[in-house]
DNA sequence: CTAGTTGCTCTAGCGACTAGAGGTTCAAGA
DNA sequence: TCTTGAACCTCTAGTCGCTAGAGCAACTAG
């Protein structure tokens, strides 16, 4: 049986976010000791093991919650589950092909300010005048 | 003189946001007509045109107001301004690295579940068992 | 037995908005 | 001039995924 500490050591979740993952309702209340200290055992680190490699891909609250709906209904198929890690996918890709676009206009911004004083800077000129831009966003 | 929906329409910033520009220091408080509505002008319009440009292109409202600060004074050294853009660039690399990386990952747990249930579903054994990632995060 | 660490609950804060309540002002038509 | 309805005002609270702190209780090593 693990105290918080240990769960937390042993699989890298800070404490308080432990205790937030109880209360959003992706672990389930552990029992507790006598004097009502959490104690956890290994399907608890199990599970806290996948919900912090869901997060680590990027997926919601939400979507974790969903996904551990489903896998303990082994017999269910899993289109479910499939649909979730394609949106996921296809958000990222998105968020890829957004930030690539701020990186090429922040680039020029960046890299061609020959002017010495605020005046001339070309990073506050390319801010203040939209039609500088290469690209819209 | 605009009142703040004509400011919003002709920006595309919705109005609350145009508020809580206000109350974040971003834009100074307009003249109010009699009734103690708004009233903007055209150098509010540009500043606003200002802000969501450099929204637009992820930067941090501090360093907006850094920016804003700056460009009233176009006598001084713009270092400071190549600094912030310099910065922001980095930044959005960094992001769109880690990105890459979930998305590859994601592409492969999203793209090899061949399973019919949950029980053998790739997306959710994956999520179960870190060892079966190809990198790290 | 005692000291020091760890645990408990509860509340509030972050950033950048967004939504809603409850009330006031404006602009256009009759 | 009056009325209607849209737009405006302030204030508060909610979003997401945590993180920090207060004030107290329990555990553990020496």
């Amino acid at each position: 049986m693990y105290s918080i500490g240990e769960l937390s050591r042993r699989t890298g979740v800070k404490v308080p976010t432990i205790r937030y993952y109880e209360q959003a309702r992706l672990m389930k209340a552990p029992e507790r000791s006598d004097g009502n200290q959490r104690r956890y055992g290994r399907p608890e680190l199990e599970r806290l093991a996948f919900i912090r490699h869901a997060r680590d891909l990027g997926l919601a609250i939400d979507s974790i919650r969903e996904l551990i709906e489903l896998s303990g209904h082994p017999d269910m198929p899993c289109a479910d589950a499939d649909r979730i890690a394609k949106e996921q996918l296809a958000s990222v890709r998105e968020r890829i092909a957004r930030l690539r676009k701020l990186e090429r206009e922040l680039e020029r911004i960046a890299t061609c300010c020959t002017g010495e004083t605020v005046g001339d800077c070309y990073v506050i000129r390319a801010l203040s005048d939209h039609t500088l831009c290469r690209n819209d966003h």
